[in-house]
RNA sequence: GCCGAUGUGGCGGAAUGGCAGACGCACAGGACUUAAAAUCCUGAGUUCGCAAGGACGUGUGGGUUCAAGUCCCACCAUCGGCACCA
């Protein structure tokens, strides 16, 4: 058979029938929305990692068709982005071009691939019609008081000439590009995700997702209980708040620590030490935030002079600055307790602080951070840390000197790029200071000549006409930043329900019956970024009445990668890549899919391996000569069958709902094998097993639908095979029989005979009525269907 | 350092606490063929043994249990995330 070909044609015939369009509006059948990442589209094409995931969401999207539902299984792209930019800057050519002719070819591989895709309701996050709605929500944020322009210290990447988002950074380094990233203030665009917080950790408790992946988002938001305690400067009539975990430990304070970059540390510090503490802040704000974290494992810091008061005993503690206490987390400024706090003890050790345990098990020399006793503590001693740290927060609050606090690691959504290919942000800059929206949406990018950014202006600066606005006759300028990536990807889901809607991101009505996504998979590489930032937005409108559900994805699911035949990660410098096209033109589309498919779990890493994927051929070569060559299949029946195929149907549909297609697959397999052995493979097997096998290699199985049984209409909208669990049964099983938990024969029963039965039959074996004489029976084990254990002494 | 995941034949991997290694790849032998490929049949965890059969086997060391790949404790290795978060 030419594999080739007639995967081409099925290509066709499901474009002109319009097999996979979805008519969302037909509510009379459950719906059920399956979704991919979209990819964002390199000028490279798929590598075989796309194809994991997509084939895993189509065969559950092929088999819920088959099972009545209304199935949305939409694709589209994340067109915006870096690759196109630095095209662009390249060979001056625009980013668009390059991206549009990268998506044709996306486009033509995910149909090489046999994807039922709706591609009516492809969307692209660089189509103006798209970002209109990105735009429009960026507004929204803005009038809801969640999109600030402020001055913040910001992510600065001088290799890509803009800022970046604390996820878009791995190792002080640029994700993209391993450019380094320096801390520098700059009045940006942020939206305030800290403000769904709490919301965002509650609302993980009731998702079908990874743990890993919960866990990730839950240390990404950094929960933290404590207390701000307010500390008074001796001689001065000013104050600064510490944040602590451990107000239990105020008895044990030793001394204060400011950030570096903290606002009161002009104010107090006195004249002597001046030099010393200007000089620490310089050599600071010139390290990077690499420098100032992994490679800064000795503590530094400087006095300033200066007195806290601690406000529970009234003693005079020193106040330092020091870069190991970060600007950016709760107050910027800490209380040290060395005697139970590691990096405290290592400070005031090297700069020879005073300590004082107030814990038992603590001394001079040694720190205590466990639970323990307190002591030293006037109206906390006895008491453990939790009862210590309430009462102390009791006091302080009693005393107005503090207050219970929560804080969090998350911090606001950099929102601006001084980049070109992205989403301009639709804000005004009025001469007065003040900022206006665009009321004109969608807001187009403008036409520069240069996509470069300089002197970390955006490349949108060189749009000269296009940044100057005129607005009741007053000058404003055009914000000249554009979104980040992460923009149109956190909301997409939402478009594909309704894609040509102009009046709305989508028709209301068709939100409500469509969301939440109900099955979604893609790397777990957006573990925090993507899936964060959308799991927020989806929030925000529900809090707007938008969405119906708070939460976009009710159950998610992470592929793993698919590495070289070497075992090691696919790339261009190892030379292990192994390119799809390529891959379908030898074995054809099915068989890459089936193999990727019967590779391993789903989420779990395996290599490529080209022996492998012949296997899968030579099996589909060997079910097609079954149906159309052996003369096998027959309106008779074949009792030998029975039981194995009901078990197929079973296995496979419990399987592919689970997502555990490598198992489906060896079921397939064994029915098969079950088959080739028969001489009569009954007719309403073979039908229900080419619908079990469709899933998975469309193509192949809309042939044999074709050819085999004479059939006009696409194999898509068949019904599901359906079993009977009685005939899923034995009859007859083979128990081993054990004595003192060694197998010492075996026993072919009837299925589900009792404990008495089976004892007596055991006991008739020769071998064991031999070993059983003479000993005394100490306990008998029967596991029905399974293993008889006789213990004796 | 903290959090999470993983560890099973030559390889990819299966196993609701109940016969470890399903299914497949590679391999070996056989059939067909002048021959090879393809196809079909058969075999195989390791080891001792001609064999019957025995011993050993799921990262390491303990434990619970009649029974542990699976549960508990400690550790090792690999991968992913966070990382001076007070």
């Amino acid at each position: 058979m030419d594999y080739v070909a007639m995967e081409q044609k099925w290509q066709r015939i499901w474009d002109k029938e319009g097999t996979f369009k979805t008519d969302v509006w037909d509510f009379s059948k459950p719906k059920y929305y399956v979704l991919d990442m979209f990819p964002y589209p390199s000028g490279e094409g798929l590598h075989v990692g796309h194809p994991e995931g997509y084939t895993a969401t189509d065969i559950v999207a092929r088999m819920k068709r088959m099972q009545g539902y209304n199935v949305l299984h939409p694709m589209g792209f994340d067109a915006f982005g870096l690759p196109a930019e630095q095209y662009a800057i390249k060979t001056g050519n625009h980013p668009g071009g390059f991206t549009e002719k990268n998506i044709a070819n996306y486009i033509r591989q995910l149909k090489m691939l046999g994807l039922s895709f709706d591609w009516d309701r492809a969307i692209s996050t660089a189509d103006p019609k798209f970002y209109k709605w990105t735009q429009w929500w960026f507004e929204e944020l803005y009038k809801d008081g969640l999109a600030k322009y402020t001055e913040t210290s910001v992510n600065w990447c001088e290799g890509l000439g803009t800022v970046l988002a604390n996820d878009e950074i791995v190792d002080g380094k640029s994700e993209r590009g391993g450019f380094p990233v320096v801390k520098r203030k700059m009045k940006q665009w942020v939206i305030s995700t800290p403000k769904y917080a709490d919301r965002l950790l509650e609302g993980l408790e009731d998702l079908d997702w990874p743990n890993s992946t919960k866990e990730i988002q839950r240390n990404w938001i950094g929960k933290s209980q404590g207390a701000t305690i307010k500390f008074e400067i001796d001689g001065s009539d000013k104050t600064f708040d510490v944040f602590t975990t451990r107000a239990d430990t105020l008895f044990g304070l030793s001394y204060c620590v400011l950030a570096p970059e903290h606002k009161l540390v002009d104010k107090i510090t006195t004249i002597q030490q001046k030099d010393a503490v200007q000089a620490y802040i310089k050599a600071c704000a010139s390290k990077s935030d690499l420098e100032r974290t992994s490679l800064n494992k000795d503590k530094t810091g400087v006095f300033t002079g200066a007195y806290a008061i601690n406000p529970v005993n009234g003693k005079k503690v020193p106040i330092f600055i020091a870069d190991y206490v970060l600007a950016t987390y709760a107050a910027g400024a800490v209380m040290a307790v060395p005697a139970h706090d590691e990096r405290d003890f290592e400070f005031a050790k090297k700069y020879n602080l005073e300590i004082h345990p107030i814990i038992e098990g603590a001394t001079e020399d040694v720190c205590f951070t466990s639970d323990g006793k307190h002591v030293n503590s006037e109206f906390l001693n006895g008491l453990n840390n939790k009862q210590a740290t309430a009462k102390m927060i009791e006091w302080l609050e009693a005393n107005g000197k503090g207050f219970g606090t929560t804080t969090y690691k998350l911090r606001d959504w950099t929102f601006s790029r001084q980049r070109y290919w992205g989403e301009p942000i639709p804000v005004i800059h009025m001469e007065d200071g003040s900022i206006r929206l665009d009321s004109n949406l969608p807001l187009e990018l403008p036409e520069v000549e240069d996509y470069k950014s300089k002197n970390g202006m955006p490349p949108l600066e060189n749009a000269k006409t296009w940044t100057q606005v005129t607005i009741d006759g007053k000058k404003g300028k055009r914000d000249t930043n554009t979104m980040p990536g992460s923009a149109g990807s956190s909301w997409y889901f939402l478009r594909y329900i309704d894609p040509n809607n102009d009046k709305a991101m989508a028709d209301p009505e068709l939100i409500k019956h469509w969301m939440p996504v109900d099955l979604y998979i893609g790397g777990p590489e957006h573990a925090v970024g993507h899936l964060l930032y959308s799991r927020f937005l989806n929030n925000y409108f529900y809090d707007k009445g938008i969405v119906p559900v708070k939460e976009p994805f009710k159950r998610l699911f992470h592929q793993g990668m698919i590495l070289g035949e070497n075992s090691e990660k696919m790339s261009k410098s190892r030379g292990n890549v192994v390119n799809p096209d390529e891959i379908v033109k030898t074995y054809g589309a099915d068989a890459l899919r089936m193999y990727e498919m019967f590779m391993g779990a789903l989420q779990d890493s395996k290599p490529w391996n080209t022996t492998g994927i012949e296997g899968i051929r030579k099996y589909l070569d060997r079910v097609w000569r079954l149906y159309t060559e052996s003369g096998k299949i027959k309106k008779a029946e074949n009792k030998n069958l029975e039981k194995v195929y009901h078990q197929t149907v079973k296995k496979v549909t419990e399987d592919y709902e689970t997502l555990n297609f490598n198992t489906a697959i060896s079921q397939m397999m064994v029915f098969t094998n079950a088959v080739m052995k028969e001489d009569v493979f009954p007719e309403e097997y073979a039908i229900g097993f080419v619908k079990l096998l469709n899933p998975v290699v469309p193509f192949i199985t809309e042939e044999i639908w074709e050819k085999v049984f004479g059939n006009k209409k696409s194999i898509a909208y068949e019904t599901w095979p359906t079993y009977n669990e009685e005939k899923t049964k034995d009859d007859e099983v083979e128990l081993a029989v054990q004595i003192n938990s060694k197998i010492v024969a075996r026993l072919v029963v009837e299925a589900g005979a009792d404990k008495d039965k089976v004892l007596s039959l055991v006991k008739q074996i020769d071998k064991v009525s031999g070993l059983l004489t003479g000993k005394t029976i100490v306990k008998e084990i029967v596991v029905p269907n399974r293993i008889v254990n006789i213990i004796v002494k």
